[in-house]
DNA sequence: CTACTTGCAAATTATTTGCGCGGGG
DNA sequence: CCCCGCGCAAATAATTTGCAAGTAG
């Protein structure tokens, strides 16, 4: 009943390390191939197991926008995210959370909310640069 | 260069009715086993390859909210959903569309913004039922 | 006619899992 | 010491793709 992972690991401990020590929101691969550089013998089968794990834990959060792979955020805060249809690139957007939203949903009678999930898709300041616009 | 999908064929346009004529949202496999009933030898590649071209030409859109598998929405107008975390069903929450949230995020600094999407997380009427809450 | 599309089946891709060993508490 | 978590490799699950035959326009 109890989720797992009550042990601090190496393996555990740098993966969450990695996810907080960056702004990006890297994929399951980008955090293997970087832990990899410390722990070379880490597993590609740990790192997802982890991730599960710290999800769950509610340490960390995946995020699957439009792509066919999941991307990991490292700040469990709810915030919301630009994600750039030129580079596949996701940020984080700085803006404040709007709870009142999820009251007007509630009103629309869909359920009972507990919070919600919003991204802004567009181009990023880099790829529009490039593109001359 | 230019997206395929020049010719209406019989599946294509079955694959569009069975997505225009549902609420829910429906799974790859569920328009498949739909489908099956009129056309029987249609294969499950070619409901992929259609619901490909479908969304390409902005008929459809495809949803991929928390799950490993794509929900398809026989409606391209921006509009919010509700996904039960009991049951994995996906609702469309009746509440308009609030384009003011584009601008807040532009002036974040985040980029060019074309679009948002709003998922809303939380427990579905019928599921707060039967759990007797 | 003639590409575009299909059905079929094999290939890919991301992710998950079984198993026997190793190390965290 | 005990059992959770690891590395390894094989297994899934969803989706994609190559190819020869069918068909829409």
């Amino acid at each position: 009943m109890e989720a797992p992972g009550k042990r601090m690991t190496r393996q555990k401990k740098l993966i969450l390390d990695i996810l907080r020590s960056t702004k990006t929101h890297p994929t399951a691969d980008w955090i293997y191939a970087e832990a990899r550089k410390v722990l070379p013998d880490i597993s590609l089968g740990t790192v997802y197991r982890n991730l599960g794990v710290l999800k769950e834990a509610g340490e960390i959060m995946e995020l699957n926008y439009g792509s066919t792979y999941s991307r990991f955020d490292g700040n469990p805060e709810n915030h919301y995210h630009f994600v750039c249809l030129e580079c596949g690139r996701v940020t984080d957007v700085d803006m404040p959370v709007h709870r009142e939203l999820e009251k007007e949903a509630e009103e629309s009678g869909c359920g009972k909310v507990s919070y919600h999930r919003l991204e802004f898709y567009g181009v990023c300041p880099e790829c529009r640069r490039q593109k001359g616009e």
